[in-house]
DNA sequence: CCTTGATGAATGAACGTTCATTCTCATATG
DNA sequence: CATATGAGAATGAACGTTCATTCATCAAGG
């Protein structure tokens, strides 16, 4: 009995927070969702919510970290597959097709914010520099080229890429959003209908096929460069 | 003497003053600018403010309107010149290789205000359907077909097209942008080094190279359709 | 004298944050 | 078994600040 009921490792309970107030940050931006709000959307009251954060820009701080270890853990994938093509088209199929409205809302969030925090925009700026460096290197791994020439002559194909999936995403929100489900009860009836869910699968098309070849001018990019596998000390 | 320093007309007046204040929002976002900012920008106390613009809600409807008056400029350049892909080529690459990141910071914030104001996301989905208007009848005035065929078959790609823009501009903005000159003198030495005013010409590069590709295939496309030149009322 | 344009202090609401207090509950004690 | 204890979890009212908006007041021109 006095085994196993309590005790929560207070770990895992950060990251449940993080997904209750999610939806709300989402639907009312940063400044309009107040602490109070959040507060409710976590089910617990104002006060107690500084346990677990120390204070507002602490949660969006916390929601950048956790996003990146999400987006390096799909890039591991890649990196780790034997099939690193196939596996980054898949991934990034994945990602073009079910898109996230809620992830997208914050990171436009995330975006305004950072013009005014100069934290937020160091966390960006770190975010977006990991993504470019996973990428590279998955391209890399793609052409069969070493670090440092993937890194030299796959830059800018990674922000292509990043451009590309993030502004495609974007197409994806507006003022619809799902509000988080708030206590106890199970998820109320979402208002609102799913206007501009899927926006147009044509475009989602046009982006696919504008991945493609960028993947397939790195491979031939990666074809051409004087030592394809083993990059010696220059 | 009494002549010509007073009594400007009051119109050009609003523009003027958004030209003040558009440094103070891209510097600080929308919520981080204070009313009593952005009258000190504007050379004017606060409460007088309040003669140009009815709320802080309506600066910022009031600069989407006059930017999207602007792009409209900018099309109507397209559609009436008898050598349309070239004119929209070089306007396109006039705003690739030198952004404003004053405009891009701003668009930020609009991006960011629309998903808790119902007014302003409006005023962005209008702004970017005509947006998208011009670019698919420029799309048909380059590809010589009618203005339905290019509404069908050119959508995908005029909104390609947006998010390449869109996004490689979002690359020059960050933490650092120009404050605006306050009070009385003119343009003052801009403060800060010009750091990631031109973050990559390599990307640049490469989405110019894709812009063209999407308007070869738009070309092609509409050198496939039925009726090239003459629509038929159906 | 009256209209127009401008001022900047006053107002009232909203927000992030804090803190004194209450609640929960497993353990210690008789 | 019944009760006391104490520590952490949780509350929600209060605080100080900030901010958009308003208003009484003033300067100038005809």
């Amino acid at each position: 009995m006095p085994l196993a009921t309590v005790t929560r490792p207070a770990e895992p309970r950060t990251a449940e927070i993080l997904d209750s107030i999610k939806g709300v940050f989402a639907a009312k931006g940063f400044e309009g969702a107040s602490m109070q709000d959040l507060a409710k959307a976590a089910g617990m009251s104002a006060g107690n919510f500084y346990r677990y954060f120390p204070s507002k820009d602490a949660i969006i701080a916390a929601l950048i970290e956790r996003d990146l270890a999400e987006v390096q853990d799909e890039f591991n994938q890649i990196i780790s597959s034997n099939t690193p093509a196939e596996t980054f088209r898949n991934l990034v199929r994945t990602r073009v097709e079910n898109p996230d409205p809620a992830e997208e809302a914050i990171i436009t969030q995330i975006e305004a914010l950072a013009v005014r925090m100069p934290a937020i925009a160091a966390l960006k700026a770190r975010m977006e520099s990991e993504i470019l460096g996973y990428l590279v290197a998955a391209f890399g791994r793609i052409a069969n080229v070493g670090p440092d020439a993937a890194a030299q002559h796959f830059a800018a194909h990674g922000k292509l890429v990043m451009l590309l999936i993030r502004g495609l995403s974007a197409c994806c929100c507006g003022p619809g959003a799902a509000s988080g489900a708030a206590s106890g009860a199970a998820s109320g009836g979402a208002s609102g209908g799913a206007t501009i869910l899927t926006p147009d699968p044509a475009l989602a098309e046009l982006v696919l096929t504008t991945l493609d070849r960028t993947l397939a001018d790195v491979v031939a990019i990666g074809a051409n460069l004087p030592r394809p596998t083993f990059p010696e000390t220059t």
